[in-house]
DNA sequence: ACCTGAACACCGTTCAAGT
DNA sequence: ACCTGAACACCGTTCAAGT
């Protein structure tokens, strides 16, 4: 974990593992059946690092701090939302982590169908992220951002205004962009609004 | 993409793409330059795949449906998502179908701050795709199944209350497990409602 | 119980050379 | 304008062997 903290997810195969460990890349194999175990084994880490659930809170409370303390591990651990995408099975600590954010919605009155589609619907963001489109952490001085947005606006004004509104907002700080931690609360809050007025008045997906 | 759509983005080497077409491995450094460029050009033509936006519709109307046309095309070629992650940087192509994203939210009332967030909030669903955590596409004949829940039920017993409403839900098909389709529209419509009542009361993130 | 060395079947990509 | 062949610097993983 620590050498892809440092260098990155694609640093990190066996072979330079084993060099950082100064060992030879076979000896890993005692250790782990594959490289896929080691990833298995660094997702179960990371996941155990979360907060516990608040306990006594109401239902809103104790998943919205749970998702914000997973948002804060996965910063620490920038690799592991794309690890997590390709693991195939839930280990057993993911399990854990699924049962107990279940728990927390069907105590808070969610009903177990609700909870089912509700589950769906939160996906990656419960495990504390989610899947930006564009990367716009690449921090630009004024005069470049200037040059862009002019670029623009011409073929993509839309995006050219909205980009315009955001440096504005911004100030003149160099480098400030988006607001992540803003952005992932404000999808975070939407979410979970609509999910207590479906709660509040007894939304079900069945016929009967 | 033929390689991709049928043998799966991990067969997608330079290598056997070249044995594909007949031809040399080094022949294909003629049409593009890098591995990265063939798969921008993919993403280009999965995004170009997607139904032009409905003229005359309310916002929401031309939002949905495109975006679950994008969610057709997407599924035509499942690889897409996970490329599309992994593009560092927005072609003209997907900048295209953003800003035009973007306008039909700014046609549709939306001042141009809660279009951003808006932007945000959505992410990768704006192209169709959300990512799920857990692969429930395993079809297990009945007696398989609820051999997996009463192995459940005592360590993760929430999973397994939601996982047998869902079996029961389904009633006795074989392998029927979640419905991809409504699932995905759920978290749509939800998200959908929270952005038309933001919009109809005017939210705006300015402090002034 | 743990480590080693050599090998195999793969990658993406370079360079220089062919037609 | 397009294709080729040999090579380089990587992968994950096997097998048989060492202590």
């Amino acid at each position: 974990m620590a050498l892809a903290d440092e260098s990155g997810i694609d640093a990190l195969s066996m072979r330079r593992l084993a060099d950082a460990l100064d060992v030879v890349p076979m000896a890993l194999y005692k250790h782990v059946a594959n490289k896929d175990q080691l990833l298995d084994g660094m997702i179960d880490t990371v996941i155990s690092e979360i907060d516990p659930a608040i306990a006594g809170a109401g239902w809103r409370t104790a998943i919205r701090s749970r998702i914000l303390s997973a948002r804060q591990v996965l910063k620490r651990h920038p690799w592991a939302s794309r690890v997590l995408e390709t693991r195939s099975n839930a280990s057993p600590v993911v399990l854990d982590y699924m049962n107990s954010m279940i728990g927390i919605f069907i105590e808070g009155g969610f009903s177990i169908d609700l909870t089912h589609h509700v589950m769906h619907a939160m996906g990656s963001r419960l495990l504390g992220f989610s899947q930006e489109l564009f990367d716009d952490s690449a921090s630009m001085d004024p005069e470049m951002r200037d040059a862009v947005v002019r670029q623009m606006e011409g073929r993509f004004p839309h995006i050219a205004a909205v980009v315009k509104t955001v440096y504005h907002d911004a100030g003149s700080v160099v480098g400030a962009g988006c607001d992540d931690q803003f952005e992932f609360e404000f999808a975070l809050d939407l979410l979970l609004d609509g999910l207590e007025s479906l709660r509040a008045k007894g939304w079900s997906s069945r016929r009967g």
